[in-house]
DNA sequence: TCAATAGTGTCTATAAGACATTATACT
DNA sequence: AGTATAATGTCTTATAGACACTATTGA
């Protein structure tokens, strides 16, 4: 009975009978380059906001993406080429004054990846770029997006103090060196050279690969570590201090 | 020009003219009752799921709420009454299955209120009911509001580690019993009385307003507390262990 | 041997876990 | 006095912070 009366309202049922928000989806690609944290803008071909810089994203593709994950991942995928990153949502911001086209709605996904020239990305899309972060506060960027990307940096500043989160912005093997430097640079702060090893050393999250060069090519040579399976679900009990 | 440009496009947009996503705002409303995790439900009114018990929730009233939180705001206080309880956004699922209607994207909120009966509440919803965490596993719930629950659950587990955050799920004043009570049932865990107080003195975050019964009725009085300003936005560097 | 980077030893500080003990009420 | 609940004392354990020290490489 009521399946009977589910099948005779959906029948007739219409998606654009009601006024409903716009939708989309909106990444912040995060790299480290040049001991800065960077973030991937793209230029907006199409109105509105023609011209500025902007957050990779978009529409959904009813079609084609299956979940709105997977749309986030096909806008990374179109702009950088990377495959399997780390991506996480971050939050949903929502309300009628963000876009000049009527009430929005945005999901914001963060995305991780080992630094890679603009230039190298897949079909070398022409409108993206790699911005350091502390050079964008005086751009002019489309919508809310200056907003969106403070969000998602103070995420990844906080989990950054009881995670290994680091792990995914830079190439494996790395060495602890320089995965110091990652979760520096991520928390905006330095950190104790012993407790850091310690914290890695114990949680066993790390697999030793073998030696590399260090950093700037004097000195001892350091040990390599990959991650180690499931290393990104860690939570530390205790995070390092503010 | 890139503003007549866009104004000529915003002339002739219509939200209706591409296919975009059903999206909707949903609540999971917590509170303690009897010793147990309770979430507020209601019996579904209209198709598709007509009878089903589901979170309250709908779509944005794209002419009254200005904000999804709004959104969120407007759905609790029509089912409770209640006008200003701690309410966070938890997380946003979209995908093409989960409802019949089409491609469909829900965000997610988590709210915690004092327990009132039902009855209590404004205009008395005859449709809301309270249900006890563990009696619900068995009920067919309309869409993928299980998967909803269990999200907002964990959510509300793992920040109950290290935040104040069951201060808003029991009626102020309280004693530390009763709030380290609170603690427990949304742990799932049992803590060391001594840990629990002293995090809590060292904290600062709570007022002592006086004296009341003891749990029971029985035994030496307990000193009430209120939250102090600001205390919800504490974290605290360290976790309860797991 | 010197300089540079990698890596360790060790003491202190902080806060949680465990659990015994004392305090204050009512009957 | 007996019992129930609130609150504290104190020892142990875990882990971060500070900082000096040793190890290994190339020039």
């Amino acid at each position: 009975m009521k399946l009977t009366e589910d099948q005779a309202y959906l029948s007739q049922y219409d998606t654009k009978q009601f006024d409903i928000p716009i939708y989309s989806v909106d990444v912040a690609i995060y790299t480290l380059h040049e001991n800065q944290l960077n973030i991937l803008l793209v230029q907006r071909a199409q109105a509105p906001e023609v011209g500025k810089w902007s957050l990779p994203g978009g529409f959904v593709d009813l079609k084609e993406d299956s979940t709105i994950e997977i749309t986030a991942k096909r806008k990374l995928l179109s702009k950088t080429g990377v495959n399997a990153p780390h991506l996480e949502q971050v939050s949903t911001i929502g309300n009628a004054s963000r876009d000049p086209r009527g009430w929005s709605v945005t999901t914001l996904y963060m995305a991780l990846i080992p630094y890679a020239p603009t230039e190298s990305f897949v079909e070398a899309v022409a409108d993206a770029q790699w911005w350091p972060i502390n050079d964008i506060s005086g751009l002019d960027l489309a919508f809310d997006h200056h907003d969106l990307i403070n969000t998602a940096r103070e995420r990844l500043k906080n989990k950054t103090a009881y995670t290994v989160l680091p792990i995914h912005i830079i190439r494996a093997p790395f060495s602890l060196t320089q995965l110091q430097q990652a979760f520096e640079i991520l928390m905006d702060k330095k950190l104790e050279k012993k407790s850091f090893r310690r914290r890695m050393a114990n949680a066993e999250l790390l697999k030793e690969v073998g030696e590399g060069k260090p950093e700037g090519g004097k000195g001892r040579p350091a040990a390599l570590y990959i991650p180690a399976p499931g290393s990104e679900e860690h939570l530390f009990t205790r995070a390092f201090n503010d």
